[in-house]
DNA sequence: TATGAATGAGTGTTCATTCAT
DNA sequence: TATGAATGAACACTCATTCAT
């Protein structure tokens, strides 16, 4: 959930999406090398989740793999191709969940259940992958392709966003909106956890499904706003 | 065939805790020295900003500050010192702001003016401080200091839009619903400058606004919520 | 606005406490390995004996060595460690020496003869290890373990003769006496070689005997003594 | 009491003895300058006494002397500069004390007093000086200018010795015995402060007389010796 | 497919020395 | 005569990456 802002990629990005390293790349994997490559996806999903992209060293992750520093570089040429790999994969996850977000232009019980069993759905992928998500921001200072599909991660979100809002309350910027409730959503989920609030998740979803629907419905009754 | 006699080796540790540098410690600074501090801490902030904490090198601090590294170190006693004398400056900044939230109880057009006013005034501070908190959490892992500086920030805020949630809406959880509102407003300002939507901050404004508004007076009229 | 999550941020400490080198730690070297540590630990005796502690430059380890610094790292944690594990060794050497003195009780040939030999492995060892010694006092400054170290050496030195002086010469004092013909031994091998005196090894030898015999038995005729 | 080993000397000595630096130098001091320059070699002899050549910062001792860094580099060209000052002054003493050595060529109780006395103004100095002149050895190594003065040091306390033994032990090789007893002398005085041995100074000087007189009278008996 | 060992450019930090006042 | 401030070369140590087996 962290764009980049306009730097200049440094290489071309790898079109086959996730690409297994320098020396196995392209042929088939046996099933042992599939399993040390699951080990090492994990490993550095851990890691960086745990250290943040640059305190995170190869070393540790490849200790969490239970595997060596040579085997490591079989399967990616590099910290920053691991932390890609991971990136595509959570980013794969949380694009799914967007495309399921509800629609959101009535403002009933059944509106609000879905959303709510949504906004659930996002907590618990959001208890998995929130710390690495936040890692995000900083790796895409070292490398703009990070960034760019951290991008499209809220782009997507946004996007599925943006047009509910434009049905249901046209007369907010459908952007701008999209982009305050995802926001919202991501961050008030973090700080949550994060501090020690004493409060249990239903508490939260039901707060943030209360404010995202009044933001779309219970708006814009006294006047046409900027 | 040389015995140790009763030495004292080490250096006495700075008994306050908090080092503010390891030589100019404690003495008054001169014209001088309070200008090359000034330089420091301002190239400090520029590049943190730019590069993140761990990427910033001490040599581009020092480049930018037009100095040498000897005088970095007459100054702090670590990139990490530097990095928590600039997030205190930060922090102060925005505590002040935080202060000066208005009241959020009444949804008429002055209290949305005043809100406006200060949304407006967050946007200007997140302008030039915004590239830098960000980087506050890569720092934080490094130095739990660090981080504690930072979660006074957000509780600040949460705690004054708290104490607003808590007269204008009172069946919304006022903690949840605070950092919802914090969240947003945050990264809303981050999302709307790293995208390159074509939005001019007005818009920006005026949609947190309404949201905010909304959040707070434009709920709670279908039914009981959570 | 980024609040610090329960995160364990430094490695656990090795627990211990004297750590034979970071990475190879624990485990068993192959033929490689420990061909690579013999002769770091050759290299940091031959350094440390010609420049001293702090003089001696892990550069000039490394390059005597021919590997490379990040080699050093693997074996040892520090340059510390690197003395002290040469400071072991060469302590364990002399210390088998201090074990192997002769009886002193009686001042026939036999004994004279064993002094001799003794005195003649003594040079021979010192000759070999006598400049690395001599670093030990500015070493320990540093280190306090590494002074414990050195006076276990003296004092494992001084036991074996204070033994030898109780049977020999009952009415002297021990301890400042096998005080006494440790300094004289060590330090005259040591002034011998320095100044470019004339003398052969015999020389020194047959002069250290007879002086130490004739503290043990040509003394404490004449009269009251302390 | 430590003599270089063949190095060689980087540059020319100071022909005046006691050079007072670079700027004042030649100048007469007024008494305000005349107090700094004490204060400055009171607080080398401690510092390096305390820390050793290379461990001993400019700061320490421009601390200690309770003045600046620039105000150092007025009297003194160089850390090493300042050694060799203090270097010098502690030698000086010392080989006034060399050249009070009495006779030795009697066994008597009169040349005991003579000696108990003389070995007490040694344990007195050495009590002084004993911290630094250690320190010497260690500085040499990086001044050969250094080791020359302490060459002198053992040469002048050898000599001296050196001529006794000639007279008093004509069978002992006068050099090598000289070296030994001024071993033994020094040395003992150090392991006796240094070892937590409860002995008493008394107890230390009526050995080392004891020691020194058997060796030089109640040898050569036996038989011929080397 | 796997791994232990090696590498060396790069990093934060120190400290003797010099400069400006 | 004194000093606060500045300097930068030098140093110990790290860590992503490669090599040899």
């Amino acid at each position: 959930m962290s764009p980049a802002p306009g730097r200049v990629a440094k290489r071309a990005p790898t079109p086959e999406g996730r690409d297994p390293g320098p020396r196995v790349q392209g042929r088939e994997l046996r099933a042992r090398g599939k399993r040390t490559l699951e080990r090492l996806l994990d490993a550095g999903a851990a890691v960086f989740a745990d250290r943040g992209y640059h305190a995170a060293r190869v070393d540790d992750i490849v200790k969490a793999a239970k595997t060596s520093h040579g085997t490591f570089y079989l399967y990616f040429s590099s910290k920053q191709e691991l932390f890609r790999a991971v990136a595509v994969e959570v980013a794969a996850e949380m694009v799914d969940l967007a495309r399921d977000l509800p629609a959101l232009d009535r403002d009933d019980a059944a509106a609000d259940a879905a959303l709510r069993d949504w906004l659930d759905r996002f907590a618990g992928l959001y208890r998995r992958h929130g710390a690495f998500i936040r890692t995000w921001t900083e790796a895409e200072i070292a490398d703009s392709e990070i960034g760019a599909s951290g991008n499209e991660l809220v782009t997507q979100f946004s996007r599925e966003l943006a047009r509910r809002v434009r049905t249901a309350a046209p007369d907010l910027d459908p952007g701008v909106t999209a982009f305050a409730l995802v926001s919202m959503i991501e961050r008030t989920n973090y700080l949550v956890e994060a501090s020690r609030l004493e409060v249990d998740s239903t508490q939260t979803i039901s707060t943030l499904a209360r404010v995202t629907m009044a933001a779309l419905h219970g708006t814009g009754r006294t006047g046409p706003g900027a």
